[in-house]
DNA sequence: AATGACATGTAAGAGGTTACATGATTGT
DNA sequence: ACAATCATGTAACCTCTTACATGTCATT
């Protein structure tokens, strides 16, 4: 029994919106990205697919430019699929964070260079809090204009909070290894 | 070039204490599992391919019931290898966190159905974090046994961090989850 | 003339999961 | 008798990443 994720991020973007497969891939980055990624080489195979189980349809258009552009809209079929997976329990979480295994075999290494460590970590869940804030007021400002928005905010927010408090656990370790240095 | 991680996972087991795949797992279980979870079909061709390349040394030993294992110990070679890639800046975070997308294309199910998918999820954070206190415990009382033991207890209070905010994260979403239904 | 956005894809390889396979010893 | 722990592995499959490949149109 395969159950293929990404066909199910590919409906839940397309439940409320017709979309192409380029479209696809710039919700997932602005939208999904830092907890479940996909891109170009998944994404158009399982359009596919999902196309060939009839989940959704395809039809050919042309866009501002006179250029084609293949959009993919999820049919009732497709629109079941999604629910019956949204009903099953979630996968548990899974992470890779390389960073902890650098910290915990850290002893092995300068604490200067730890240091470095933690700040491009820090660094990056800075980038990443300021993309969730940025996500956050443009669906607080469209609250009223789709029910879906309430939801995406929801799962949002536990993406600053996880952000924060890596900024949060950033900021105490490099106290930490500075006063150990002296 | 491919850098794969899974050698320096083990190679950080192995940088103090000499050990079986077996026990390599449990390690990578109790220990690193939420953050850089590997198993044996990973763990044992990698043991064979490092003790190709001179990074480890097995030796047959027999256990206190009397059965045969193979003990792996790093060498000097394993140990420079190990430092190398610490000293190398970590690949950015990835995360695969199956319910933010469930949560996310929430209005197409029943509010009912989404607590219950909080609350399995808080479940498992509440476990995670469980785990995790037990682990700070035991480094904690080990401090002074071993310098190893301080940078993986700052390794460990991230993931703390972590499950607390994801625990946090549950309870406020069950709250307006429930007082939306009404 | 160059860059960035729009648009669609493939191939090879690396990484990871699950199921299978076996067998001894220890504790309840 | 049964479950848990110790111990080592393989095969098949699935997923994911990276590099390659191509072309248009709009803006600077």
């Amino acid at each position: 029994m395969k159950e293929n994720t990404t066909e199910y991020v590919i409906l839940g973007i397309l439940r409320n919106k017709s979309r192409t497969g380029y479209d696809i891939n710039k919700v997932v980055k602005t939208r999904l990205g830092p907890f479940w990624d996909i891109n170009y080489s998944q994404i158009y195979p399982t359009l596919r697919e999902l196309e060939k189980g009839g989940a959704i349809t395809k039809r050919v258009e042309i866009n501002e430019r006179g250029q084609n552009r293949n959009v993919y809209s999820i049919t009732n079929e497709g629109k079941n699929k999604l629910k019956e997976w949204l009903l099953k329990p979630a996968k548990p979480e899974k992470h890779k964070i390389e960073l902890m295994l650098k910290i915990g075999f850290g002893e092995q290494v300068s604490n200067t260079e730890l240091i470095k460590q933690v700040q491009a970590f820090r660094e990056r869940h800075v980038a990443q809090l300021e993309n969730v804030y940025r996500i956050e007021n443009e669906l607080k400002a469209q609250l009223d204009q789709n029910e879906a928005n309430y939801f995406m905010l929801l799962s949002v927010e536990l993406g600053a909070k996880f952000h924060l408090s890596a900024v949060d656990w950033a900021d105490t370790t490099i106290t930490k290894l500075r006063s150990r240095d002296k």
